[in-house]
DNA sequence: ACCTGAACACCGTTCAAGT
DNA sequence: ACCTGAACACCGTTCAAGT
């Protein structure tokens, strides 16, 4: 009788990949990008750091089907047939409340763009935006333009929460030492910075980001 | 007679931050990411590990301040007094090629763009931008649009180069296993996808970078 | 004040050996 | 076919000891 056997019988699912990614999920959402280790998924999958290695080819692998595979759950029911910005929107906020969920995923999805994730956010925004009556030639760069945004706020809504947490701050503590670093530079060479800085504690990270977003539409509409 | 003497006497400078940073800038422009280590710091300045802590709080420290050397530079001969939008373009190509040049600063601007080199870019944006007669409430937005934007391509910039190295590829070879990859997917599921893989090897990265760029700023104007 | 370098507590990955 | 777990070749960081 194998391992498998005797850990199915006692409810226990066998070692498959589909359970590791879950618990690299699991321990990510936990504890950061720092939390997924070799050492830490063998404890909580109860294995060794080979039999991982079995199923899956290397921590890079691991990270990308981990990502992949809260992407999918977010975009998997955006309608097709909604208007175009509607859609492009509705895009664009399923990956910021998947970042905002799973922090770690924004850092990700900047390291492999062209990697399936990746590719299943421009599929949807590059689908809508030739919907918009935009031409072949401009078609390529409407479409990179919003990734490379939507790619932008992922990587700092995540570089921003992974600091906060290893800080242990709260997002409002988070934002008011940035506050008060801005506050001390030279008035002479930031005046701007400084005057800024009083309206970042009250900002909206998600109004700002459908603003930004807006603004490009905007601008491809002004061209189509 | 101390050691640093001594080094000084045959024509070496002695250990000090600026050194170190210097060294450090080196090895990452030579390697990439993962070749800034303290033992190849050691060896590269003939000292051991502790007399680099001496000068440095840690390798965070140490990215941080080889990442802002490069973008001080970059930033440093942007005249204030330039029409808004040029500014603009300016602060953002000099950006382009601070990562064209050293791509890992890609990656670094990203993972804290609260501080000193990220803030410079925001202060040159965030002036210029209010130049543009932008009010007061869209100003943040504004400025955040742009950041997010220049900090995506600089991320996806600093990726692709540095997987590009990794697998020992040209920017032609890279761009074919790309395209390659793409062609593979499933022609219901992946339309766009499958059919902007050919206009892939022909783009210019700066092109459409400024191309994203003036799609942004044309949404600023038409609403200011 | 500044530097040395061994030691510590980790990593990802491999691989002979088991079942 | 799948799993074990020790071993390998690394990391960043610390710290007693030197000058």
């Amino acid at each position: 009788m194998t391992r498998n056997t005797r850990r199915t019988q006692r409810g226990e699912a066998s070692l498959s990949r589909e359970r590791i990614i879950e618990a690299s999920i699991a321990l990510l959402d936990e504890g950061g990008a720092t939390a997924l280790t070799f050492r830490a998924l063998s404890e909580r999958l109860a294995t060794g750091a080979g039999a991982i290695y079995w199923h899956v080819a290397s921590k890079d692998d691991l990270l990308n089907a981990a990502c992949d595979d809260v992407v999918a759950r977010g975009l998997a029911d955006i309608a097709r047939a909604a208007a175009p910005q509607d859609a492009i929107r509705a895009i664009a906020l399923a990956m910021f409340d998947a970042i905002d969920a799973h922090p770690w995923v924004g850092t990700e999805l900047g390291r492999a763009s062209w990697k399936l994730p990746m590719v299943r956010v421009m599929e949807g925004i590059g689908f809508h935006t030739s919907r918009l009556g935009v031409n072949d030639a401009a078609l390529w760069q409407a479409t990179s333009a919003l990734l490379n945004y939507i790619l932008g706020v992922a990587g700092q809504n995540a570089a921003n929460r992974q600091l906060a947490q290893a800080l242990k701050l709260e997002r409002a503590g988070f934002l008011d030492e940035v506050a008060t670093m801005w506050s001390g530079l030279d008035a002479a060479d930031y005046p701007f910075t400084r005057a800024i800085g009083a309206q970042l504690r009250a900002h909206d990270d998600r109004a700002d980001y459908l603003a930004g977003l807006d603004l490009i539409l905007r601008g491809i509409a002004s061209e189509a």
